[in-house]
DNA sequence: TCATAAAATGAAAAAAATTTGCAGAAATTA
DNA sequence: TAATTTCTGCAAATTTTTTTCATTTTATGA
């Protein structure tokens, strides 16, 4: 079961003495057999003994699985952005190399880290109450919102940034509203399950837009978070023929493929329309005009799931299901600026 | 020294045969006692016997400084599609977190990962030639390019980009050349010294031009990767007055804010000036016009270092200081687009 | 080339660490 | 409340690691 000096010995085809002195020398010695019982004591998975961790630190594994885009990698830089600032180590496990069974590695995972963060938008409730159920008392947190969650989850308040959309294209003057949606199936490759996500934001803008009867949606396009369906999207808008409308994108990059549709028609923007995304991607300062967005500081994320995981371990208190917010703000930019 | 059962039985009030049976259980209880246990284990390091690691996997510790961007999204994301392909695990350790001493730390690395593979642009030869003599004959790869390195070096072409787009400036039958170089001093928390990809890709333009008589290089600016300093890049274009010029920004970001410059003042592009740029960024198939790039490849270098790493233990070779170069390609937008 | 010193190695003894048998205590269930 | 199960510590048994010692190999210098 256990890898021993024993077996490394039977591999390399020296005494276990040899190895025994090889792994514990302080300064290694480059010869050809230390260099072997170092391979063999690798591949075998021989506990090393080097000075590798300091015993206070926690360590807190960040499971996900990674993609393509500046989204991922300013979620990976706000984590560790915010793990600098304490005495937590976080270790990204990539999902991906072990998808033959997620859900039992996720729970092995358990015994060797202080925390688990989930951040993988493809399981479902049912995998997450196998986690579970599967790690007991133990302090994990998923950062992907799910209904009725069994697990602690902190996420963006996307409810709150749809509805700062909303209010912001209302105290503009505008009573015509339009939404381009995010993915409603699933997306091969990317998600098993529409990100619940997208739906908070709509929720937020649309409970505003309906609440309030001066307000109207005028038009909605089914998107799927990419800048070609945007571009798409904006084909549709456009037989529709409407004006003074305020859109609300749900993502930046839908956004950018309706605002290059829209230029490359010889709109204007925000002469003829005004548009606001969500992410508050690099490019939206970029863009002309520059892309009114939400801000979600991963920084603040990061931390934040730190210290809830910190508390957990300290309190021993078990992940029940709460849910925490954070807060996001609205960054106002060109693409909604109403000369008056 | 090495962590014992002993040490966790003090620390936890137990005896030692309770903290073995706990351990080794296949199956957690989650009584208070054995969270305690594995609290404890966890916190002194203690080696855990879970079927962890398939003894024939190799893995490479992928040592970087996470920064914000898509491009280290990229990097990230290349080098873990290429190890689903092969056995290979790659664990990605951020440096940051190990400032104090980085080098003793990368060394230590050794010992727990069968290859080490380096991003480090703020490293300087010394530092290699440090790492170097502490590793000794290991597998390890650098994908930084360094002057005259003695580590093996996988990179880039980033000549040949340079190249590739002064040829097809050229092609367009353009003779006045405008350059945009990256940073040239050290950038705060970024570069600890300017970053040499930048030299090739700038080297490789402008030798194109020096060697073709035709050709020549009307206007040159220095820039620091941003898009802050692309705008200010073309104010200082537009004071030149020049017409007729192909210009070559040395990353996409500073093209994009040239770009947002240039259309802010009423320039067209590619009509009044055509630019190119480098990366590939996702956002040069957006932006308008669409930004004709230099298209690295992070799936093609992550398989490469992998590839080296594993047969610098194949055929137990040392890492001497061979450079491998990574072709890299243009993709042609509407940016350097000329009408006929 | 050879003598000498230094380093590396294996067998076996010694030491240390881990597991297991056993019995009593504590908790749970009927 | 009695029966059953689980948990626990002690000490013996077992396994693993380290160390001692003698031998072999390698390196060094005349």
């Amino acid at each position: 079961m256990r890898t021993t000096l024993k077996q490394i010995a039977d591999d390399t085809g020296l005494s276990i003495a040899t190895v025994s002195r090889a792994l514990r020398r302080t300064r290694r010695r480059y010869s050809s057999n230390e260099e072997k019982i170092y391979a063999s004591a690798r591949r075998l998975g021989y506990p090393f003994i080097g000075k590798d961790k300091n015993p206070d630190q926690l360590s807190i594994a960040l499971v996900s699985e990674l993609f393509e885009g500046e989204f991922y990698a300013n979620f990976l830089h706000g984590f560790y952005k915010a793990s600098k600032n304490t005495s937590t180590e976080v270790v990204i496990i990539n999902l991906a190399k072990y998808s033959e069974n997620p859900i039992e590695y996720i729970i092995s995972l358990s015994k060797k880290y202080t925390g688990i963060c989930l951040f993988l938008p493809s399981l479902n409730n049912k995998d997450y109450l196998k986690i579970k159920d599967g790690v007991g008392q133990y302090p994990i947190v998923t950062l992907t919102p799910i209904k009725n969650p069994k697990i602690d989850t902190i996420t963006f308040d996307s409810y709150a940034g749809g509805y700062m959309i909303a209010k912001h294209f209302e105290e503009l003057g505008y009573k015509n509203f339009g939404f381009i949606s995010g993915p409603k199936r699933p997306i091969e490759g990317i998600f098993k399950q529409p990100p619940i996500d997208a739906i908070f934001r709509k929720n937020g803008f649309l409970d505003h837009v309906s609440e309030n009867p001066a307000l109207k949606l005028v038009w909605a396009f089914d998107g799927d978070f990419s800048s070609s369906t945007g571009k798409v999207a904006f084909e549709d808008f456009r037989k529709h023929n409407l004006t003074d409308v305020a859109i609300f994108g749900c993502n930046d990059e839908t956004c950018y493929g309706f605002i290059k549709g829209a230029i490359e028609s010889g709109y204007k923007v925000p002469e003829d329309f005004i548009i606001a995304g969500y992410d508050n991607l690099s490019f939206s300062e970029i863009i002309t005009p520059e892309l009114t967005s939400i801000y979600t500081d991963f920084f603040l994320l990061g931390s934040s799931a730190i210290r809830m995981i910190e508390n957990m371990i300290e309190n021993e208190s078990e992940s029940v299901g709460n849910i925490n917010m954070v807060p996001v703000k609205i960054l106002k930019r060109k693409s909604t600026e109403v000369s008056t």
